[in-house]
DNA sequence: GCGTTACGGTAACATGCGTTACGGTTAGGG
DNA sequence: CCCTAACCGTAACGCATGTTACCGTAACGC
């Protein structure tokens, strides 16, 4: 053998990176170079844990949805009521602060990317159903006595809420601040009948 | 003189070709090569048309904001009631067919590029500032007893819904078909009590 | 300790990009 | 009727990109 190099931990940094370029440079300037200058290595490394460009785009898109997926998990399962995760589950999907910013501008950017690659727009939709079940079935949680095609649209409604105020959010800070957001959700809760 | 081109007709010509390149192949293959081609020219009369490549882009993007509000203006005037009009200018900003699906995709892959450029990010948010004044406006003629704060927030909130379901649907319409689009906006209507 | 092999840095390659320069063509003004 | 200037197609230039080839290096098995 040979040295031993941590390839998850090396795959997880480059991807990073990716978001860090795409957040920061935009879809134009997500080059290997410049992914590799944001890591702190060179090409070299990246062109030998990667084959090819578009397989270090899914692989970090795939990385974003997981790491989405535990933070989500996390706050269901820490959350004292139904209502309490729904809430707490669409709120970490808005562009509360500089971190969620930054996963909105990306998850915009994954999307623009999808239009022209089949893996891509593949993953979009298989990422986006199973956000869709979580956000279906917590809603039938929070209430029990709908039937399940109520229960269904307004989940598709509260994930379409969240997703423009995540994009707009990170399109305009300053028009669309985390209060402003937050209330956008909170309000669209009540009127659903899901608030509290 | 010399012979006389009509510059308007040209310019937006190629603006369209813009969006067509956009949607259907995405950012990284927006080249000015690819855009002569769609418009069916050379890249002699893009490049004598625009100064740059990005002057392009931003004359497609500000053709884009004029074509939609142009849209939005007539189903406005040809509205019977405040609430008829809503529904109608909050409709034609989802993904319900081809062309409405094209500018959705137009509009993310916009948004995308706006990260890196400060001229596009500028005139996303004037656009959008315009954009939520109509509909503060509409929700307040369709609910006239209504605080200005309530209607502001829900204009934003139905902003929002509609961005996210044209985005999602843009991406995926097969799992956001028209009539699920439609039935999310009327059912959040309902919701927050503007409905017809 | 030594050969082997994974590792990854360096540099070259072909390609496609935005942009520029040039030149043939055409339609008006005098 | 020609002269001039706008029009725009063609082709070149320089540069940055994705990818490949190469090679020095360092750690593990024997």
């Amino acid at each position: 053998m040979a040295r031993t190099a941590d390839r998850p931990a090396q795959e997880a940094l480059l991807s990073r990176a990716v978001w860090e370029v795409l957040a920061h440079q935009g879809l134009e300037r997500l080059t290997i170079r410049a992914v590799a200058a944001a890591a702190g290595c060179t090409t070299g490394l990246v062109m030998h844990r990667f084959p090819n460009r578009r397989a270090l785009l899914v692989h970090a898109r795939r990385l974003l949805h997981e790491r989405t997926r535990a933070r989500v998990e996390a706050l269901e399962a820490s959350s004292a009521t139904p209502r309490e995760a729904l809430r707490a589950v669409l709120r970490q999907g808005l562009s509360l602060d500089d971190e969620l910013r930054t996963e909105s501008t990306v998850w915009v950017g994954f999307l623009a990317a999808a239009v022209a690659d089949d893996e891509l727009i593949a993953q979009h939709r298989v990422n986006n159903q199973s956000w869709r079940q979580r956000i279906t079935r917590l809603v039938a949680a929070a209430a029990p006595d709908w039937p399940a095609e109520r229960a269904a649209v307004a989940a598709s409604a509260l994930i379409a809420l969240v997703e423009g105020a995540a994009a707009l959010g990170s399109g305009d800070p300053a028009g669309y601040p985390p209060a402003a957001q937050e209330r956008m959700l909170d309000d669209t809760l009540a009127a659903f009948g899901l608030a509290g």
